[in-house]
DNA sequence: CGTGTCATTGAGCGAAATCAATTGCGGTGG
DNA sequence: CCACCGCAATTGATTTCGCTCAATGACACG
């Protein structure tokens, strides 16, 4: 596995060591760390003015493994999480037991606000890699919001872009077709490495392919065979976990695929110019099949 | 039109005299309508124990009309609304003109928060109905937030809510048959009337079928032709916008194939009617099929 | 009484789900 | 080391749900 492409994070060496290997922000204290209030703003991309760095006070943070859970539905709520590193998963589950993804979250993302309302969180949080999170309880937040002004605008701030994100996800699920939805899924991931400081072009994916289903709204099959023709056109390279991003405009801006009969067209036109020895990705006539109306 | 059905509220005389007629709460002031805390706190369905009735804020109220913008997208952002009465859509429009709808409003609900976040409202607000809305200006929030500790609770509270709302309109896009959504979102309205205070059983619907498709990511006529099969099936009455609720308890627990099992025992007992020479629609059995996941 | 908007209904088709078979990979234990 | 197992992923065959296209009906408005 190259460790170049996989935003891996001390996970290269499997999942042994997590306190040993050194972090790029935060205190470290006898294996836990800590983050004073301007390491949290800026994990959080907020704009951190009058925050003062000598704040006393401090954030613990803790590890989950892959595979554990944060919370439950169900279970009482009093702290948010705020990723520091690692991935993870929120899902639904609804009466019989069927799991919904409601998002990955990863660094720099908050979760858990949907325990507010009720006092009770209302979806599950599983870690899709061995993750270091920020604890921020709720009391401590709504201190701080009174304290520092600019927080609280920033808490505000971050629900407010929780809300649209899930508006446009709601507004992909009800407009998009299959291909759209896998496309766009691919750009967000890879914008989301890059704000990390990852390869925007080469990166692993942390979720199965069922994972990447439910939360686009999509069987695992049609995941899978979309990411297949997504190949065979040469907007992207699959082998397994592994994505390469190859046409990102296409994928931006594609709305569905070519109807089978053209289909048919292009891959014999593909297969003819493998025959001359032709280059792979020059398709003229599509890519960017944008919607009529 | 029977005027007792519908939460038309001031609506019956037709789109013509808005201030004319008296309103439940507020303070009239020649044409304008005012609240203080007290009031903004019921209307929002908020726990306001510590609030003093004697706060001498006041929220200033604004009428809008049948088919008004009360925001658009992209528009700077500096107010929140709170719905005092009437009712609305929030929507989405992608580059190509499609209208995707996000939500409808009624009393007691709030938006324009997607705002918050880039400081331009991301959505676009329309009145289905003439409406009075309590205006929350951004800036009296976050002051009010660090005056009253609890009022504070309750805007991350009612934020918390909305979100989770999302949350299930995200589940239900992705995993739920068309059945299923447009039973779910008759069984929704059904309940927030109630919540107001009407009749639950008995309402007109303010939005097309097409605003209705477009929320439950569907196409108008798949609308239509669902409210059809559920009244012929007993579920429900139609007539045009008029909509009675005849088996609540069915339509809240339709579904539909999510994931996957369960078919196997559909489709068992499909076949039994079927060499039973069952008549057709008379189909006793269904119209809560239950997922055994 | 036309005209436009919204709703209903039907016929046909296509995109995506379901069902099913196969392959590839990582771990485990003989 | 290899055989075996379980899980994930790929791929194909078939079905079906919901969309598209189209005609008609109901109602409001000028």
């Amino acid at each position: 596995m190259l460790s170049t492409q996989a935003p891996d994070v001390r996970t290269d060496s499997t999942t042994t060591a997590l306190h040993t290997s050194s972090v790029e922000a935060g205190w470290q204290r006898q294996g836990k760390l800590w983050s004073n209030l301007k390491e949290l703003c800026d994990v959080l991309r907020i704009t951190s003015a009058a925050i003062h760095t000598d704040e006393e006070l401090l954030f613990q943070h803790v590890q989950f493994k892959t595979g554990q859970r944060i919370h439950t539905i169900g279970q009482p709520f009093d702290t948010l999480y705020i990723v520091h590193s690692g991935f993870l998963k929120t899902v639904l589950i609804d009466e019989f037991g069927n799991e919904q993804v409601l998002s990955f979250p990863m660094k720099g993302d908050l979760f858990g606000v949907d325990g507010i309302h009720t006092k009770r969180y209302a979806s599950e949080a599983v870690a899709l890699s061995n993750c270091d999170l920020i604890l921020l309880p709720f009391k401590k937040l709504t201190a701080l919001g009174r304290a520092h002004v600019e927080f609280e605008h920033a808490m505000y701030s971050v629900m407010s872009r929780e809300l649209v994100r899930e508006q446009a996800m709601v507004s992909m699920l009800g407009a998009l077709s299959a291909e759209a939805r896998v496309a766009r899924f691919l750009v967000n991931l890879s914008e989301r490495y890059a704000d990390m400081g990852y390869s925007s072009k080469l990166f692993n994916l942390r979720m199965t392919r069922h994972e990447i289903g439910s939360y686009l709204g999509l069987t695992l099959e049609t995941v899978s065979r979309t990411l297949s023709a997504f190949n065979e056109i040469g907007l992207i390279t699959v082998d397994q976990r592994s994505i390469g991003i190859k046409d990102p405009e296409a994928l931006r801006t594609l709305r569905r695929l070519p109807p089978s009969s053209s289909r048919a067209k292009q891959v014999a036109a593909k297969k003819s110019k493998a025959a001359a020895q032709q280059n792979d990705q020059s398709d003229p006539d599509w890519g960017a099949q944008l919607a009529s109306a």
